[in-house]
DNA sequence: TATTGTTATACTCTATAACTATA
DNA sequence: TATAGTTATAGAGTATAACAATA
């Protein structure tokens, strides 16, 4: 039985958008797990990479994870000791979450593994389309993600 | 505290990807449950409305759903009178799944929705990139979905 | 009084395994 | 023996509510 004659739901931008973000996550989180990490794991690593001074609550705004979801991912990546809780003295309710020398390290294999997964799932595209790809995406998510502590 | 500086996943095209495929998702499901719907709704009912005879194992590929949902989301939609369970003749193990003459006034309720929210969400592209995305997000996924049945 | 982080608990969703009937 | 559909059950993941420390 063929479907693909008239198989409406392809046919719209919306499901293919769906389907298509659907996708790199499940090939993402393959090639993490393969690597003995994981999606979530990466998408820490790599905000707290930046030069922000995050928060456990930051992080649940940016990456749209519960609070109590963040815990325990910290706990995780604090045990491994590849993060390390730091009272913030402004404010001693809060943390500042900051990436060890193990979790450079960590964050530096998980992007290798990020970066070659992602050139696979676009080879099909051109580098020409990929950046027209990218920009189209950048400005569907521009001010809807991330949300909050940015601007 | 401005994150927008250095976020480095917003770099990434698969990370874009999958953040855009969510914010879709979020929203067509804001409007359907607006609409007394759901996305799964709209989907199973699209997947339907096409000229292919379905059984449920088909649906649980297309959509990728356990069969053991796509046995409570019929279940639903029978007990709504959208959806007919006949027995295939063929092989009495299957059902073909039809749509009622209500099934079809349903889905073309939820299809206003469902081209509604694309409208609002991409009203950022011109008509022309559009197009051009769509194009895109079909190459990326051509052989990858939908699987099986098709072909 | 409000907020950050924490814990314990409840809930939702999905997957697993076992069963019936058909092939 | 294998497959479609069904049911009951177990499990993973997430959200909710209550608490301690700090503002």
């Amino acid at each position: 039985m063929s479907l693909r004659a008239d198989f409406l739901l392809a046919e719209r931008t919306g499901v293919l958008l769906f389907k298509a973000g659907l996708l790199v996550q499940e090939e993402a989180e393959r090639a993490f797990q393969a690597a003995g990490s994981s999606l979530r794991t990466f998408m820490v690593l790599s905000a707290l990479a930046g030069q922000a001074e995050l928060s456990q609550q930051d992080l649940s705004q940016v990456l749209n994870l519960d609070p109590t979801t963040v815990v325990a991912l910290i706990d995780e990546l604090e045990k491994a000791g590849q993060v390390e809780r730091q009272r913030n003295p402004a404010d001693r309710r809060r943390y500042i979450l900051r990436l060890t020398d193990r979790g450079r390290e960590a964050r530096a294999a998980v992007e290798e593994v990020a970066t070659a997964t992602e050139q696979a799932f676009f080879a099909r595209l051109e580098p020409g389309e990929r950046e027209l790809l990218h920009g189209m995406l950048d400005r569907l998510l521009d001010g809807r993600w991330p949300q909050a502590v940015c601007d």
